[in-house]
DNA sequence: CGACGGCTTGAGAATACTCAATATCGGTGG
DNA sequence: CCACCGATATTGAGTATTCTCAAGCCGTCG
């Protein structure tokens, strides 16, 4: 996807919804439908969006013609695996206050790295109720601990945006996870010249 | 993996440790550690465990020469992803008493589909602290749920072995997550002869 | 202006946790 | 064979966290 914020989605018989994954420009979302004649998730696009469409045959293509390619695709499955792991090890084992402010550093690292962000203020467009299922919490349980943040001063909040005052205290409490994330590509054949 | 239980698992800096996948016969286990020259997660054996070792460098090769194989492979990474994000919505979105009849259920169907389970008897190797990390959940909470479980005729326990009386009443609590898991394939080119 | 959706705050209830004591089990050494 | 040990399991009591319900607020859109 290009432009905006989707988010994938599923709903438990009881009425209550998961946001496993929210997805970010630069990201290839709904990766997860090729396995499946029907979607598992729901795609939901949480601002005006632009996306490219990829259809399931040139996936196929893809890995009869460029096998580095495919290789590279089904690394980044890996590391998205991983953040969902991440997430995971977030809901289940920190505090309602870690849970929310993973939520906005890992938000705004991503915009980072694809690029288009440089400081620290951004546009957080979920509804509280969108960022309770996100993190596993209720709405108004997300609006304390916003709060709590805002009072600790390490974030400042004006109608949708979002401002991190100080990055590092805020991802402390947020991911407490040791992690050596050195991406490794030498099992690749080298690339293409060019 | 060929036979007993590993999981891998994740340790927070505040000593917490969260077990994001339970790994049984059949699966590929630390596939994530493709993307990563330093492993992402620890992987531990639960039990006395039979395992076939496969060098980086022969996924490579699987992607040059075996174009429909990868595409299988990539399309099981995608499988295991929706079921992390089960997992996910489960501890986020469950009460303890779900997350726990969760664990039991997914355990034995997955013992089922590799062939070596048929009745509803089966041992879960997995100490109630263990079963806590995969859960969310402390041991003393998972011995109490598990206790619920038993009085309200579920399941039977024996130590270290779990007997499911009614799966039926048992996945109801466990999973109320509606999705139409039909795997689809017709993307993919026609097998080879044979 | 009024209606609506989302945000904010408070009070009380439910769920899950911590701490602590006891029980059980498998193994180990006398 | 028996006593002991460490690890795990079980149970109780009190606490903390998070949820539910409810009310009021705020900005937007008609």
């Amino acid at each position: 996807m290009q432009r905006g914020w989707l988010y994938s989605s599923m709903l438990l018989a009881d009425g209550n919804r998961q946001i496993p994954s929210l997805h970010l420009p630069g990201d290839l979302a709904g990766e997860a439908a090729l396995a499946w004649a029907q979607a598992p998730f729901a795609l939901t696009a949480a601002t005006d969006a632009v996306v490219h469409v990829i259809d399931k045959v040139v996936f196929r293509s893809l890995f009869e013609r460029q096998p580095r390619l495919a290789m590279l695709l089904h690394a980044l499955a890996q590391v998205e695996r991983v953040a969902l792991s991440d997430r995971l090890a977030s809901i289940g084992r920190t505090p309602a206050k870690a849970r929310v402010a993973t939520l906005i550093v890992d938000a705004l690292r991503r915009l980072r790295a694809y690029g288009g962000q440089t400081g620290g203020e951004f546009s957080l467009p979920l509804t509280q109720e969108e960022s309770g299922d996100v993190t596993g919490l209720t709405a108004v349980h997300v609006n304390r601990m916003m709060r709590l943040l805002v009072e600790d001063g390490l974030i400042a909040r004006t109608n949708g945006c979002i401002c991190v005052l100080d990055e590092d205290r805020l991802a402390q409490i947020a991911r407490p996870i040791d992690r050596y994330q050195t991406i490794d590509t030498r099992w690749l054949p080298p690339a293409p010249a060019g």
